[in-house]
DNA sequence: ACTTTGAGCGTACACTTGTAAGCTGATTTT
DNA sequence: AAAATCAGCTTACAAGTGTACGCTCAAAGT
């Protein structure tokens, strides 16, 4: 094996070792170096050899969900062209994610009003990223300013997001309550927003 | 002064110490019990005098924000009986309510997402007494049934919540635009909710 | 073949943490 | 006046933390 491969290896270990340490309830600035160098199986000076700090592997988590979020995105996009309303797709391709990426959407939703404003800034970035790709696609199907679009996208994402934090801790069954739910507020939104635009 | 009076004044202390140790970015799980003693000026051993645990602790603070949200309610309540429109004064109320009790804001905020079970339910139950009046209160204005009223408010709470977290990070000619969006929005989902009605 | 590089390790140090044990001394009760 | 209570203290300990320093030894470069 090479040695730049191996590096990768190792530095693939820390990152998955983290996010596994997500999983049983704690936050990006709660897990420690020397936790996270245990579980990653080298000894927690070595961490410094692919990480500066331990915040540096925080951001690096926080891209790679973001990252996740993009595809899922592109995969939702894929979904409603080839047929289908586009809440129902939307919402249905969105509570898959969160049950297929559980602890990427918890770290996601975690560190979006965590304590530290560098991942709280990140997060937001990538949700912006969100809510301006949604409002790009409203901007296709219905004739309407940029500002009614945007308003449509930004309360469609928050719903969406706050629905997805109630699905984590909901079972299999309640999730598929908590879908039509959101789906059914989302509808409130799309036609409130189409009566001040016929108005 | 008493000996009780005294205890309560130490313990009262300790609290106001604990929620200002909030304000400089900090969760409740990540303030430890000798920061807070010190704070408060007593001993790390004589907090347990007056708390079990740090989560005690915890738990009272959530308590005490969520007494101050139901005192928000009653205001909002008795100045939209006294004239002006529904929304306007629930936005308005809410962002008052966040300037001037920020860290009790970002308490229910952070922990509703935050890493405690105990906290994230006990903030729950605050959120949900929220919704209900609301729900009861849309069931009095609008002729509806409970399942859409709940719809509603459950939405609109959520987007007001939103929108708190970002003023929270805003300033405040910011927040006014941030209130006047949200207006919006919830608009958006008033008039969606009447147009199923009518349907 | 010889040298340089660098991933990973062990040891070490100066912290901070929660909390157990027992004392003091003022307040309260008897 | 004597006895009991108890808020707050000091001391102590075991366990955890981040990270500085220097070593090893296989891979890469010359």
């Amino acid at each position: 094996m090479n040695r730049q491969e191996q590096k990768q290896k190792t530095r693939q270990n820390i990152i998955s070792a983290a996010f596994h340490l997500l999983d049983d309830n704690k936050s990006l600035s709660a897990i420690s170096l020397r936790e996270v160098a245990r579980a990653a199986g080298i000894a927690p000076t070595s961490f410094y050899r692919h990480f500066k700090d331990i915040d540096d592997l925080g951001l690096t988590l926080v891209d790679e969900a973001g990252l996740a979020l993009r595809q899922l995105m592109r995969q939702a996009r894929r979904r409603i062209e080839s047929g289908g309303g586009v809440i129902d797709t939307s919402v249905n391709t969105f509570l898959e994610f969160i049950s297929a990426n559980t602890n990427v959407f918890r770290l996601l939703l975690r560190e979006h009003t965590g304590t530290s404003t560098a991942y709280r800034t990140a997060v937001h970035r990538e949700i912006q990223h969100f809510v301006e790709e949604l409002t790009d696609y409203i901007l296709e199907v219905q004739a309407c300013s940029h500002e009614l679009a945007y308003l449509q996208a930004e309360a469609m994402v928050k719903l969406v997001f706050s629905a997805g934090a109630e699905a984590l801790e909901a079972d299999i069954k309640m999730r598929i309550q908590i879908g039509e739910r959101v789906k059914k507020q989302l509808r409130f939104i799309q036609l409130g927003a189409l009566q001040i635009i016929k108005a």
